[in-house]
DNA sequence: GCATGATAAATGAC
DNA sequence: GTCATTTATCATGC
């Protein structure tokens, strides 16, 4: 869908440096959440599908095929683990106390 | 039967529908009687979640975004929160 | 047309 | 690592 904003054209070698300047006053800027692409999501999900956890190579690996930091690519398997609980709490949940079937 | 079911919880999770006034009601009760610090903790949530007839994770959802809604625009919601804040008032009265 | 609930990135506590 | 949370975005209700 979108394309020009959050591709991360730079920074791509180290990214959130600056953080440093311990002056008073530097709101030390939170990155601004741009959501992924489809194609970014459907690599994510292929390689959740096969480990849930992902190791440093193929991290980096599938950070670089999509245009992403490491920190990124660790956060996104991180929410989906999360999300994964959640999704099997719901499923239970409902199913539960059901008193159809 | 099963895949019925099954498409229902699928779909039944975006699809998106207004909580009963009642349940709102708490909600705010809580919120606002709480205001320095509203943040209920996961008994407190289980609790509400069970007055409202909803799940935890959404009374979650809604303090989540009643704490930044709120926070982002304190004027918009003055008059609720004097509304309820009456209201408490009203009822440790008696 | 915004209000509202749910979800998706991003941070921080632990 | 988990997990509650912040923030923006999405999708719907009305």
């Amino acid at each position: 869908t979108n394309s020009g904003s959050c591709t991360s054209s730079s920074a791509t070698a180290k990214d959130g440096n600056a953080s440093k300047s311990s002056h008073s006053s530097t709101p030390r800027t939170r990155k601004k959440r741009c959501p992924y692409s489809k194609f970014q999501i459907r690599e994510l999900e292929r390689e959740f599908f096969f480990n849930v956890y992902i190791n440093k190579e193929k991290r980096l690996q599938l950070s670089r095929m999509l245009n992403l930091t490491d920190r990124q690519v660790k956060i996104w398997f991180q929410n989906r683990r999360m999300k994964e609980k959640k999704l099997s709490r719901d499923r239970l949940q409902y199913f539960s106390g059901n008193p159809l079937l | 039967a099963v895949m019925i079911l099954r498409s229902r919880f699928l779909d039944a999770r975006r699809k998106r529908r207004n909580f009963s006034k009642q349940a709102t009601e708490v909600l705010n009760e809580y919120f606002y009687s709480h205001l320095s610090n509203p943040y209920p903790s996961e008994e407190a949530k289980e609790e509400l979640a069970k007055q409202c007839g909803i799940t935890v994770s959404q009374v979650s959802n809604w303090f989540g975004n009643k704490r930044i809604r709120y926070k982002k625009n304190i004027g918009k919601f003055q008059e609720e929160a004097n509304l309820y804040a009456m209201k408490t008032a009203l009822g440790a009265r008696q």
